[in-house]
DNA sequence: AATGAAAAACTACACTA
DNA sequence: TAGTGTAGTTTTTCATT
């Protein structure tokens, strides 16, 4: 599993074209993908494995329908700090980060702090994950909870320009 | 590529262990999933196809680093739209579905008719994307733009239950 | 860029709870 | 009958030239 830093050379179009094509289904054969793009297989496969090693590619996953697991609660959650001193933003940042429930965090501007994906079994749930996670948590000031109604778009894929 | 609506007979506990992998890695050998879950790689080769088959793995995908495509911009906007008829939001849907810069889109509950998670490349190009999809589009009445600072956790997995 | 070796994914079939 | 393991086949990946 590759994570570095990455000190990379810029991507070129066959890079960006693979990436394309592995956001979208990274089980797609290096066959199919050289066809594709109009390289050997070969060159292909030396080119994701760069793009493993420096970090372009940051893991390979499957994706899970939540409502499959029985997972039927999405929430969005905007958090606002009490301060926002570096020891307290820190603090929150890794608590949010090993916190299974949170799906995904982000640190923003304007006036909230954090926005947080939230994923629970049920209202119940979400309902003691917020004591957990806010209520029992003094720098977290104050909360603003959105449930999901419908998960309209949740690809994951960035936009690679041409 | 598998996306039934999926009529299922509820995951037991060894398809939960193996989601908890593939969710994880799913470039990981069936023969290491088998060792990890006491299942021989041909269960757990059957079990992962039925699964995919199903729709509860809806996808295998690459995650791409932002920074390494050089979109540095990630936002977070709520969208507030003129009325809520199912018309107007089911054209906002449609709309935000089909727009690439929109990563993720969340139909929400609270006021806030849509939260978008949304990934340009720099600030000038963020600013023609909010004057092509809201400013110019008369269903959108107002929305908020977050922009974030650090992507703290963007995992995009799900709890799986013991 | 093409070949060949190694590994992984998949299939068939007999067996068991 | 639904689901498993063994063992054999095909496909994909990967190293070497």
């Amino acid at each position: 599993m590759a994570k570095k830093p990455s000190a990379r050379a810029p991507l070129d179009q066959f890079d960006r074209a693979i990436l394309r094509i592995l956001q979208t289904d990274n089980k797609t054969p290096q066959r199919s993908i050289a066809e594709s793009v109009n390289l050997s297989t070969a060159a292909v496969q030396r080119r994701v494995a760069a793009l493993e090693a420096t970090g372009v590619i940051s893991r390979n996953v499957a994706v899970v329908d939540p409502d499959a697991v029985a997972m039927s609660i999405t929430a969005i959650v905007e958090v606002y700090l009490r301060d926002e001193r570096s020891a307290t933003v820190d603090a929150a940042k890794a608590a949010f980060r090993k916190t299974p429930e949170v799906q995904q965090c982000y640190y923003v501007t304007g006036g909230t702090s954090f926005v947080l994906i939230v994923v629970t079994r049920d209202m119940r749930s979400y309902e003691s994950f917020t004591r957990k996670v806010f209520e029992e948590n003094d720098s977290v000031n104050n909360y603003r909870t959105l449930v999901v109604i419908d998960r309209v778009k949740t690809d994951t894929q960035i936009p690679i320009e041409e």
